[in-house]
DNA sequence: ACCTGAACACCGTTCAAGT
DNA sequence: ACCTGAACACCGTTCAAGT
């Protein structure tokens, strides 16, 4: 039953490379993230993932777009699940949850460690799908509360923000929901994002 | 006129290497800031940093420090400047000119490097004191467009989330100016805080 | 085509030793 | 007390060589 231990070759060295480099970002932080860790963990010697990645960036690049397949994804998930009628908010509970959920991977796709350097077209099919969900959503339902001058476009962008800085400052430990008199986040991200982007409250 | 050349000893050691740091910091980005370059380009050995700082973490430290100082200057000034009538869009203002003026700074100062392990008290002064000023402008002037039932720390939590999230996610480049119609960036951040965030809009 | 082992220039950190 | 030089274990990356 023990087999594809020491045979790679076969194409899925990519991928285990990318698998390893994910759990070893979520199990203690991007700055342990080396290649050669990733390398050794996965069986294979320092230089290997030469063959596969141009340098440490391309593979920072993949594990990225990987998160953002996921991001999407979780979004999308807690939007369609019921719990918040509001599409919007629901969209924007995914957002802040996966950012909590996997603070190496966020941190990973939106930390700037990648976007000095990185090839920007090789990372926008995810992230622009992620993107593009938020975007439907408003264009769907722009935000009743701020109607007065209808602008959807700067709609997009107070959401992605808002979303954006909750998701950041409390995975940063910036805010700590004590201080607002929560005793969980959820409630906390509730209150916030029906409050100040929702349309029913 | 060519005196301080090579002759530390006198205490400015330690702050010589804070001011180095940032200069590097700002002109190569985070990835070249490393205690060696820093200690060569000071004129001093590798290890002379160690009489100083306890290790790198430490230097980063004092350096995000002086950071918050400066932000929190930044603020103050583009608030009472009179540019902008709503004290708390000033402040908006000058939190997000600050991230952009200062892209390596801002990164340090909120990206994480030092969140995971760092000594929150030792950081808190500066660090405290710059989001008092978001506090104390909630505090006088609570937002009306949200005001049917008044909770200003939720207010203090929307208005630092939003602020947070323009900043980031424009000096990330993660949105452009362009696609929401702006040529500079400028009117756009205004035209941001003052129909979302502002009370006199 | 995919992988290894050795090599290079760089890190952070420690430690004995100098002033 | 403050600094140096050498050392250690680690990096990212390259390159000849193996299969």
């Amino acid at each position: 039953m023990v087999t594809k231990k020491k045979q790679y070759h076969h194409g899925n060295l990519s991928r285990a490379l990318v698998t390893k480099a994910i759990e070893l970002l979520e199990q203690e932080g991007i700055s342990a993230l080396s290649l050669r860790r990733v390398a050794k963990e996965t069986g294979v010697s320092q230089a290997a993932p030469y063959s596969h990645f141009k340098d440490k960036q391309a593979l920072l690049t993949a594990v990225a777009n990987e998160g953002y397949a996921r991001f999407g994804q979780r979004m999308q998930h807690e939007a369609e699940s019921g719990k918040e009628q509001d599409y919007l908010v629901g969209l924007g509970r995914g957002y802040v949850f996966f950012a909590l959920e996997n603070p190496g991977l966020f941190h990973l796709m939106f930390g700037g460690e990648l976007s000095k350097l990185i090839d920007v077209n090789a990372i926008h099919e995810e992230y622009g799908s992620s993107y593009q969900l938020l975007v439907d959503a408003i264009d769907k339902t722009p935000l009743k509360r701020f109607s007065d001058s209808e602008n959807k476009p700067l709609d997009v962008a107070f959401a992605w923000s808002l979303v954006h800085g909750i998701a950041n400052l409390l995975q940063a430990e910036r805010f700590t929901t004590e201080t607002y008199g929560y005793q969980d986040v959820e409630p906390f991200v509730d209150d916030l994002l029906r409050r100040y982007l929702g349309n029913t409250a």
